[in-house]
This record gives structure tokens, C-alpha cells and sequence, in this order.
DNA sequence: CGCTAGCACTCGCCCGGGTAGACTGCTAAC
DNA sequence: GTTAGCAGTCTACCCGGGCGAGTGCTAGCG
């Protein structure tokens, strides 16, 4: 199916529905469109390019008295036709610009004060995903005793630390482990993550006893700082903010919304699937299958160091989202972490 | 004030209140406890009651021809006049020896699951403070460099590990890195984490330059240490369950709510103050000044190993929870909890 | 041919009144 | 002290009518 075009006048009949809906939360009649959209034409010139875009499939009814609001289509439309760059409102900017002035040097604590950040400029919840580290290497790995159990401890070049623990056999004496210790070490230190992991479940296939289940261990760490970050995968801040939002959704919608947003696996995989190299990008609605039909989109953006992406920031919130602002602002966040990432790492 | 002692007819009113409105959501009337108290007493002998514990402040009436409700006062003398013990059904008793089966050696991952688990078992949200590292021995530091900047890591004998991240000046030469980083060893490790903070600081006081900054980035790293945990000191899980729940609730309640969960400094003084030495704990509505007028109920219980006090798990939910039920499981996993903290450190 | 004015029509929302029902509180009897 | 009965109170629910917002259509105009 070929996309139609839609005329210019269409395309601001549609801004404008989106817009005033998203301000006022009601459905939006021609009356208001043709006082406020500063088109020039007549309630009955708007009513027949309404009948049009409802024909195409971006607007619908509540009821026959009611006006219009956007589909998830409509949003889609929207959004794609707006123009690129938009503008911040200077409280924002000030928001921003105020975050990123003082220096921080964890990369981990900056997204996680990212999330809060957003969150307070778009008012709804904020994301983020740590960089992944599939170019991490393996700085150092450590091998200690901790009450009755084994720790394998690793340190990625790149400052990402993870641990796993193992029990300790009663029958292993510390002579052994010194020498497990080595041969870790030899084994792993200067390997990519990805190698590392490869390398530990190879050897692990043939070892045995202590050895084979600290070998697992090491690999799980070692998938672990590939995925990016010692625990949390996802950041998410604000919520509370989200919740008020929430207050008026479907009561199945904002269960769905919260089981997601708890399993980071599925956000990954969402944002994942969402930020490829664009630039901003919106999931709107059930555009995405992972989000089912769950009434909420996402605006994301990628942010790198140089040239190479390191992970994503974004915002949560209701379909009838003010997309303009929220865009803006991603975009100036992610912009910002840019600056800042690629500062760290020269 | 003297507490009044209430006769036992009126503690059975009062409980079948309470049960029946936590089972229902409605106002309850005095024909039916008089059906299914199983007092053999007439509804017109329960009015009297009823009228009785309104007049002492455990019932209100939200207008004059609707019920009773519970007041707060209401909730707390229901959970006080509970029989210690308490029955756990079977499924709630299956799922928690389930999840206890497998056995698991990071107690922090151990915890996580464990809010997920409680979450599962009551329908409300899973709460857990990982143990505070007040006697925790710091095993070994190290001075990293990472990218352009430094890292200063700490290990915990208890395998507690945290990290900070430190500008590098142009001006320092790894030979003087390797110098710093014998120096901080030496001063720091066999110290527990408390002395091993207040010896940074102190040094930190009177040295300039990097030195200083690492004193001061060290000095941060013991103090998680001793609150216990690398990044996230309340565990949360079942988010979902509890904004369920929460559909019901005022608005500001629930925003409240969010804002307490998402600032784990709130929670966790909250926790710290209902946790001493007592088996399980209620914290009912307003009771606490940390919880304004939330509407909300927590249900804790520490865990320890042998007999010192770890951490504390519990569950949040609203007043009108099933305490009977939650007390039960709340206190089934602590109990595991400290049968495996117990064991690990044996 | 596109735009506009006007108008009939539809339909949800709001309002008031009336009613049923749920409880209470009281009183009088047991 | 307990109980039955009854009057009183107040809410939730239902119902119908009127209002008004907004549409869709048609006829006329530039």
C-alpha cells in the first residue's frame, strides 16, 4: 500500500486536532479548529477535511455529537510530518542546561539523574539504557574468598564492575585457589567481553567440580558487562509522575504498563528494537508488537561517544503526548550526554 | 492515656469488620456480621457494638445509612489483638518453599527475587532492605585507570563492591598513580568500612590535589558500603500488583505513593524505623510521620543471621489489606531468609 | 470547483425528582 | 443485657426531558 499524501491543509487540520487535544484532554470540534488553527477558512471547510482524515483513518469519534480525536495512525502522522529540530521551552532549556553543568564523572549516576531530569521537563517518566559493553575488555579479574563462599569478581576497562558468587567445596584449599586465580586471570584479562564469555563457556564444556562452576560464573559476568552495567539494565525515573498521568487509563493499560516498565528485559528489548541510528525516534501506541495494545508511547534517542552509539535516553507517557516538547526535549538530552560521553572518552 | 481494655465481643466485632471490608471494599452493616460472626447475637446487639467502637474510634461511617469502615485506630487493634502466629494457605506456603528451594548465593539477587515473591504471594508490592554493611571489613581496594579518568574500587568481605569515579589531572604520572594506590591500600584495608570512612575524611582534611579527591571519592565508597549494597538500597518488586490495587485510591495517594517508592532514602527510614527487634511489624495509615495521610500499610519483618539483624523485608499495601495473610507470609520468608542468612555464614 | 452559510438532526451529558434499599438509632418489651 | 420492631435518614439508582455540542448535508456564491 502506497502512503498517501495529504494536502497541506489536511496535515495542519490533523497538527491542530493533535495538538489541542493533547492540551485540553477533550475531543476537538471544528468550531475550535477553525477559530484557533488560523487556517482561514469556515467550521464547514475543517468538518469536511475532518470527514477526510477520519476516511483515512486518523481521526475517529467517541459518539456522533463528540469531536474528533487522533488515532494511534493519526499521532504517526503527526508526528512524522513535524518539522526537524523544534523548540524548547526556555524553562527546559534551563532544566537542562542546569543538569549537565555540574561535572560527573559516572557515567551510570549521570543516566540515572537523566531519568529524574526528564521526567521533571516532560512530566511524564524518563528512561534510560546504559551503554552496552560489547566493546568492553576485560581489565582485571579477581578471585576471593568471602565468608564460605567463592566471589569472581571482574573489572571491564571501561568501569563497568560485576560479581557472581559460587559455594565453595570443603575439599578445595586456598593452594588451589591461588592457582584457579591465576589461571583465571591468564585466561581472561585483555579479552573482549564477548571473547571472554566464549573463551569460559568453551573451557567450561570440559572442566569439572570447582573449576567448571567457576567457569560459569565468570561467563555469566561476563554477559553481564556485555549487556551494560553491574544490575540495573533499565533506568526509570519519575514514575510518580507517570502515575498521575496514569490515573485516567484503562485499568488493564496501566497494569501493563507497570509490568513492563519492572521487567527491564522487555524495555531492552523495546527500546532496543526502537533506536537504531536515528535520530529521535516515537513508538506510538500498539505500533510496536512487544507493547501490545497499551495506550502509552515512547520517544527515545540514542547518544554516543564519537561516532558509536552507546545506549538510549527517553520518555514514557500517554499516547496524547505533547510530542513537540517531549521530542525537544529528548533530543536536547541526548545531545547534551553526547557532548559529555565523547568529552570523557577523548 | 490508659489504653481501654475491650471485651472480647467487641474485638470479634471489630475483627469481623475488618475482614469482611478488606474481603468486600464495602461499608459493612450490622446484618451481616450478626450472619457470619457466628455470635449468636442479634444485628440489633451488633449495633450497639457497633455504635460502641465508633464512640472509641476504630469505626467510622462515610454517611448514616452506609455501614461501618475501619479507622486506622480500627486496623491497629484488629492487627494487635491478632493471635501471634497465623496461618499461611497452601498455596502462599507452596510458592514461598518453591522459591526458597533452589539455592541461591548472592543475597542481593536472593532479595530481588524475594520482593517478587512477595509480590506474587499478597498482590501488593515486595519490599526489601539488603543487610547494612555496618560490620563490614573492606578486603581489598584498588586504584584503576579508566579512559582518562580513575576509579577507585572497594571490596567488602562480605563481597559488597563499590566503585567512584575520579577526574584525572593532566599532571600525575602512573609511577605517582602507583604510589597513591599503595598508599589508600595500606591505609584502608583489614579497616572496618565506619573507621575506614572516618580515616579518609580525616586525611582528606589536611591532603591536596588528587590525593584529596580520591580521599574524599574513597570516603563516599565506604559509606555505601555501610548502607549496604553497591547501587539500590530498597528492592521493590510487583509494582504492577500494587497499581492495581491503587485504581481505587485518591489521586494524591497514589502519587504519594510512587514519589515514597521511587526515593529509597523515604523508604528506607521508614523501614529502619518500623524494623528494631520485633518479629513482624504494621505501620498502619498515618501512623508514622513519614507517611502523611497515604492510605497505605506496611508489613515488615527483619531477617537476620544467627542473631544479628541483617535486613528487613516487607510489603506495601493499602489499610484495608488482608493483615492476616500478609503477616503470615511476611513472616514465613524472613523466616527462610534467615535459615539461608544463617547457613551462608556458618 | 472549492468554499461557505445555514439548518436539520443526532446523541451524549446533565439535571431534577422520585424511589428503593440499606442501615442506623431508639424504644419498648423480654 | 438482649432483642424485635419501627421510624428516620441518607445514598445509589433509575428515568425522562432539555440542552448543547458537533456533525453531515444541501444550496448558493465567487
Amino acid at each position: 500500500m502506497v502512503e498517501p499524501e495529504l494536502g497541506a491543509r489536511k496535515v495542519a487540520v490533523l497538527r491542530a486536532v493533535v495538538e489541542e487535544y493533547v492540551r485540553t484532554g477533550e475531543p476537538v470540534g471544528s468550531e475550535t479548529i477553525a477559530e484557533r488553527a488560523g487556517l482561514g477558512v469556515s467550521s464547514a471547510t475543517i468538518r469536511n477535511e475532518l470527514a477526510a482524515l477520519e476516511e483515512l483513518g486518523y481521526l475517529t469519534h467517541p459518539h456522533t455529537s463528540a469531536g474528533r480525536i487522533p488515532t494511534d495512525a493519526g499521532y504517526r502522522k503527526f508526528v512524522d510530518s513535524l518539522p526537524p529540530g523544534g523548540r524548547l521551552r526556555d524553562k527546559q532549556r534551563r532544566a537542562i542546561a542546569g543538569f549537565f553543568a555540574e561535572t560527573m564523572l559516572d557515567l551510570e549516576e549521570v543516566l540515572k539523574g537523566t531519568t529524574q531530569l526528564l521526567s521533571r521537563v516532560t512530566q511524564y517518566a524518563g528512561l534510560a539504557v546504559p551503554p552496552t559493553g560489547a566493546d568492553e575488555v576485560v581489565l582485571r579479574t579477581e578471585l576471593l574468598e568471602v565468608g564460605n563462599a567463592l566471589m569472581f569478581l571482574v573489572i571491564g576497562q571501561q568501569g563497568r564492575v560485576d560479581r557472581a558468587m559460587v559455594d565453595r567445596p570443603d575439599d578445595v584449599d586456598s593452594e588451589e585457589l591461588g592457582s584457579l586465580d591465576r589461571t583465571l586471570t591468564a585466561a581472561f584479562r585483555g579479552k573482549s567481553v564477548v571473547d571472554a564469555r566464549a573463551e569460559a563457556l568453551k573451557r567450561a564444556s570440559t572442566a569439572k567440580g570447582i573449576e567448571r562452576d567457576l567457569l560459569v560464573a565468570a561467563a555469566e559476568t561476563f554477559g553481564v558487562l556485555q549487556a551494560g552495567g553491574a544490575t540495573h539494565h533499565v533506568l526509570i525515573g519519575g514514575v510518580a509522575n507517570l502515575a498521575d498521568e496514569a490515573a485516567h487509563w484503562r485499568r488493564e493499560t496501566v497494569r501493563r504498563l507497570f509490568e513492563a516498565l519492572e521487567h527491564e528485559s522487555e524495555m531492552l528489548e523495546l527500546l532496543r528494537d526502537v533506536t537504531i541510528d536515528q535520530d529521535v525516534n516515537v513508538t506510538i501506541g500498539a505500533e510496536h508488537p512487544q507493547t501490545g495494545d497499551w495506550e502509552a508511547s515512547i520517544v527515545s534517542a540514542p547518544f554516543r561517544a564519537g561516532t558509536t552509539a552507546l545506549g538510549t535516553v527517553g520518555v514514557v507517557g500517554p499516547t496524547a503526548m505533547d510530542y513537540v516538547s517531549v521530542m525537544a526535549s529528548v533530543r536536547a538530552v541526548a545531545k547534551r550526554l553526547s557532548e559529555l560521553a565523547t568529552e570523557l572518552d577523548a
